[in-house]
DNA sequence: TTTTCTTGTGAGACCGGTCTCAATTGTGAA
DNA sequence: TTCACAATTGAGACCGGTCTCACAAGAAAA
């Protein structure tokens, strides 16, 4: 077995010869079109059986047009929320017959764009993206085939889209807070931000992040707090920046009572973070996060979450490309999944 | 933009004719194969942007009989030893210019013959795959391109394998338990059993399993503790049915003093299942699992891990494959890499 | 100046399927 | 018995690239 060299594959023509009819016939029975009789259906796949015959997909895209595959371009797979939701989409495609070539943008444009560019030249059939960012989306606009947006929506872009209830879930959770009696709350979030903010929300196209920081600012306005906009910190990922960026947060005079986490990779550095400095949770500081992943029900105090529909979040996508797919032409439909709250210990009175 | 029916795509032909050249010259230059002289090549590139020219991958992937991209086939995507895995395959894969499309087996070993069949049809120049079982290995012994192993070895099977040291990380390990005093050890994996066990460990083929196995056995005879054999629980994975089997192990007359998990999903449920049941680490029960996930340290207690170099174990399948698809020949290697312990809190001394 | 290489270019086969179209055969209707 | 029509089958074009081969032209060598 093995040979990485050649492998002198068997094709149709190879089987028709075997079974005595034209490459045509034997392309009709392998092929499962056209009309054949019953005799010559069984003589031609007992030869292909003989001789070992395994159909080239490529070959077939070619003339067809169709790859059946579609391409997944997720921001980064090592999030357990991406991981979930790409597995609703694997599910969904597999009971079509569809498989799913993954790619990685590490939420960079440039890796997005070129992502796509590979995924179209390898004819996927259509596309699930997750954008990067929300400036640059020429490279999303121009794309010939359906395309679908998971988790982020594109109010430019007329085009499938399932996203949660981001504005609300963000309101509801920022209420538990203000209830609690904080007044000077964090909303930290990984997305970074091209150009300035200076809390023209609405300027951000990403709607994951405006709607999230919407309804944050919302929650703030209705407990009189003022300048919210100014606790909005970008970009704190997983990276060194990111950490030391927390660390100033925490340590800060103004240091916040209470923090609102955009996802559970945030959430965990926030959380080692605020170990770090010597504050507990939620005696100094709370916290609540989106997405509720595996580990923040095991932590002490187990974190309060917004527990997002992940996995149906992907199959809905999964689903409205896949209909698509098959001729569907509606004008394109916007989901948005609701979310829920799941209280746990991670959020006390405050302080001040 | 998003036509969903025909995108009339552009041809080299197209380029050719409004570049003024043959067919050949243009696909030369697009190609990027072949003498080309710098007034034709400018005047093709030129044509190509007018007309935005995309190469069709597929085409290009059938004459040359190279797909530039490689399949792999995991366990569980969602597993985030398998999405740091996976991580650092894509991330070799990119600089070579290959593209990585990822299959999920489930863990069934029917799932991931089909998988495999489906990869291989689309002409992936290689593959990767996590193999689910042991007893069932035809299918990739038939595989007709270079195959490498992930995680899991098979003697049976000569081909480039990348492992860990899983006997000795398991042999530390479990002496680590048996030094603190304990004689009631379990070790819990998720990995299904075909057949029967009956202590003969030699029988198991898959060498991920057998090896910690063997591993942990010896760390018991050493302290002359007997029938580990019998301590040793399969099928452990997030299903129902191993949530059952826990709460009974951990329920029972004999319920172990210290349990070793195989990876870090199944010592998530143990540490769920642990609390359900009102026990305490290190106090009742102590816990060390394979996979230094990330929660792991923020658990109180943060939970004693073997640390496998996950990351590593992805970039080195992916780099042994890809030499391999660039023509070498030289016998499979089988690389095993070194694991550490990180101790932290979730061991204390036996009560027994 | 003639011969021998290079170098650049075009024509056309080929990869392994799909699909159109025409030809052949068999069948029931007229 | 003759004819329209359906069912089967084969021949060959086609998809969009790559690649071999022959040939022309200019450069270097004799």
């Amino acid at each position: 077995m093995n040979r990485p060299s050649k492998a002198p594959s068997v094709t149709v023509s190879d089987v028709a010869r075997e079974a005595k009819v034209s490459k045509a016939t034997a392309a009709r029975v392998l092929g499962g079109y056209g009309t054949v009789s019953e005799t010559v259906r069984a003589a031609v796949l007992e030869a292909a059986r003989a001789l070992d015959y395994r159909p080239n997909e490529l070959a077939r895209s070619m003339t067809t047009g169709r790859s059946g595959s579609i391409g997944v371009v997720v921001g980064d797979i090592e999030n357990p929320f991406f991981s979930l939701a790409v597995r609703g989409i694997s599910d969904v495609a597999r009971l079509s017959g569809i498989n799913v070539i993954l790619a990685n943008s590490g939420e960079d444009v440039e890796a997005e764009k070129n992502a796509i560019r590979v995924l179209l030249a390898k004819q996927v059939d259509g596309l699930i993206v997750t954008p990067a960012q929300s400036g640059e989306i020429a490279h999303l606009k121009e794309i010939a085939c359906p395309l679908a947006l998971l988790d982020r929506a594109l109010p430019e872009l007329a085009v499938d889209t399932v996203t949660v209830d981001d504005r609300n879930a963000a309101l509801r959770a920022t209420r538990i807070l203000t209830r609690a009696g904080h007044r000077r709350i964090a909303y930290v979030t990984a997305a970074m931000l091209s150009g300035d903010f200076r809390g023209a929300a609405s300027r951000i196209n990403t709607s994951t992040v405006r709607e999230r920081i919407l309804g944050f600012i919302e929650a703030c306005r209705e407990a009189d707090i003022e300048g919210a906009e100014r606790n909005i910190h970008f970009g704190s990922g997983r990276s060194e920046s990111a950490h030391a960026l927390m660390q100033r947060l925490l340590k800060s005079a103004e240091r916040p009572t209470a923090i609102l986490a955009s996802d559970s990779v945030v959430a965990l550095e926030l959380f080692k973070a605020i170990r770090e400095c010597g504050l507990s949770i939620p005696q100094d500081i709370s916290l609540i996060t989106f997405h509720d992943a595996d580990w923040t029900s095991v932590t002490t105090p187990p974190i309060t979450v917004i527990d997002q529909p992940v996995y149906a979040l992907g199959k809905s996508v999964a689903e409205l490309l896949i209909r698509r797919l098959k001729g569907d032409d509606r004008p394109p439909e916007r989901i948005v999944l609701p979310t829920t709250i799941i209280e746990r210990m991670s959020v006390g009175p405050s302080e001040a």
